[in-house]
DNA sequence: CCACAACCTCAACTCGACTTGAGGTCAACT
DNA sequence: AGTTGACCTCAAGTCGAGTTGAGGTTGTGG
């Protein structure tokens, strides 16, 4: 076996860098590691230190989360990032490419409810729980408690 | 002045009524009647009668709300519907319109994440702040508790 | 050597959008 | 008259995504 160790030439972040050069709160890093999200060492003192990789997985979630994707789903996606060598390009790529569907059908669902907006919130259609933009792929129909979810799924 | 009493011709709608036909629980409904979204008026015996016209405007809440757009948005479009009548074609037409801006930035933040999202996630420059993709208008740059906001505003 | 910022943990709070439950009433049918 | 089932109110719970605060530790500049 090849040692693999890419050691970076650059020291490690602390939590105040990240956040600053992140653009989060600090409580926010505790949080995502809480949730498995990210991760760190300790310093002797037990503070914590972040690879400077952590500023990509960060921004994957920030971006992620515009998109309307839960917390949990982005987990999923960087679980699936391989945990043994520092993300490649390729890697970061294929999680992108992940949420391609889900935009594409998020565009869609807003382009058809764009060019009918107008015409049908007058009409009398949505009174009727068969109208698509009222009920398009079920994406209101959500139950249960807590806050509806954005996109269906 | 002439009379425009509009009295339809149909009976007032039982909660029950109304939630199956609006899809919505009857605890919804209380809830909207809480923050001030619908209103109903209540037979000798206290129970709550809702006029047609509150099925309409459940419809504009929940696509408004697939949206992306808050209760109290919402609310405040609601609140510009005349009082003193039912609304017409032309009211509802005006709210809708309202939204149109806000949809059509979102489907073009969108289709911008979308056409740059494998290309940019990879490269590195999600690190930065200013990253047009991190950061398009801010949008991401909500503060205080509570969750985030999905659109800008 | 000490002040002070930056850090730690853990519990509790926030916010939006509702739901759930307890305890009681109303209305229609048998 | 009694039993449903739909209704009522009010308080409390839920969920996601964090934030806030109390009480204590670490590390750095003057």
């Amino acid at each position: 076996m090849v040692e693999v160790m890419t050691i970076s030439k650059h020291q490690p972040l602390s939590p105040g860098e990240v956040a600053a050069r992140a653009g989060v709160a600090v409580s926010a890093l505790h949080f995502y590691e809480r949730e498995g999200l990210i991760e760190s060492e300790r310093t002797a003192g037990n503070q914590r230190r972040y690879h400077r990789d952590v500023l990509r997985r960060i921004s994957f979630i920030r971006v992620s989360q515009g998109l309307g994707i839960s917390l949990a789903r982005i987990r999923e996606a960087l679980d699936s990032l391989p945990d043994d060598k520092v993300p490649t390009k390729a890697d970061w790529a294929r999680l992108s490419q992940g949420w391609r569907a889900d935009l594409d059908s998020r565009i869609d669902q807003l382009q058809r409810l764009r060019d009918n907006l107008d015409g049908c919130i007058g009409c009398g259609c949505l009174s009727l729980k068969s109208c698509s933009l009222y009920n398009p792929e079920d994406w209101l129909a959500t139950t249960g408690p807590g806050p509806r979810r954005l996109l269906r799924r």
